[in-house]
DNA sequence: CCTATGTATTGACAAACGTGATTTCAATAG
DNA sequence: CTATTGAAATCACGTTTGTCAATACATAGG
């Protein structure tokens, strides 16, 4: 809104010694960084880590009935919790019947994994 | 509140077919999930997963003065996730005069990316 | 002392999250 | 058909999160 600029104070260094080294920013990384962050944060609440490593144990596929009695939570919250890891990509679910099976996905932890690394 | 009880339907299962193959359930992991889960909760935002993604790629000290215009945000918030980072055990921090820097601290991803191979 | 600068903390607020109770849906058994 | 069962969706709630503005804190230079 100010028309009127100004001589800015030239940012004065209190001291000869520069902030610091230059640091390059890889802004190829945003999108990548999005889809990572994605990742861990359907990881960062313990049942659904759990969650995960039970199904990543088992390799095969395990029933929704089999899952809640290892937490203590009502069926509809851990149905939430494995909500959001197939939101996120980690699991997948299939029908039987009554039964709802999961299984992880492999391929959605690698690139984590390999960032990681 | 009601004291007369019932004789409960004694969970008919619809078929022969049991729901599914039993499941182990590793409580061992418990502590360790909450660990693991902390770290990724941390890691599950953009933002921070650049900074530590930033920070790794120096590998030495870098300062919150160079980290700050990498980023379309406030001073402040970048302060704020930097802290976030540091509680979770996966940034540390050191003063040199007016400037903060900031370093990974590498064994604090290991457990994490153990658990992920 | 006083002033300027880099960083951290506080206060406020909307959005998202984790949970349980309740309800809805789909499918099987009778 | 009706009744029952497993799973998901909806509603409600208190808590946490990400953000900025404003402030406080520390240090360096005059």
């Amino acid at each position: 809104m100010a028309i009127d600029l100004e001589l800015a104070p030239k940012t004065k260094r209190p001291a000869g010694e520069p902030c610091c080294e230059p640091v390059v920013y890889p802004d190829v990384e945003r999108e990548q960084a999005e889809r990572l962050a994605m990742v861990a944060k359907a990881l960062g609440d313990p049942i659904r880590l759990q969650l995960v490593d039970v199904l990543r144990k088992h390799a095969g596929k395990v029933c929704v009935c089999e899952l809640v009695p290892l937490f203590d939570l009502s069926q509809p919250t851990v149905s939430h919790h494995l909500k959001k890891l197939r939101e996120a990509g980690i699991v997948g679910s299939e029908r039987r019947g009554l039964w709802a099976y999961y299984y992880v996905i492999p391929e959605s932890l690698e690139e984590f994994s390999a960032w990681l690394s």
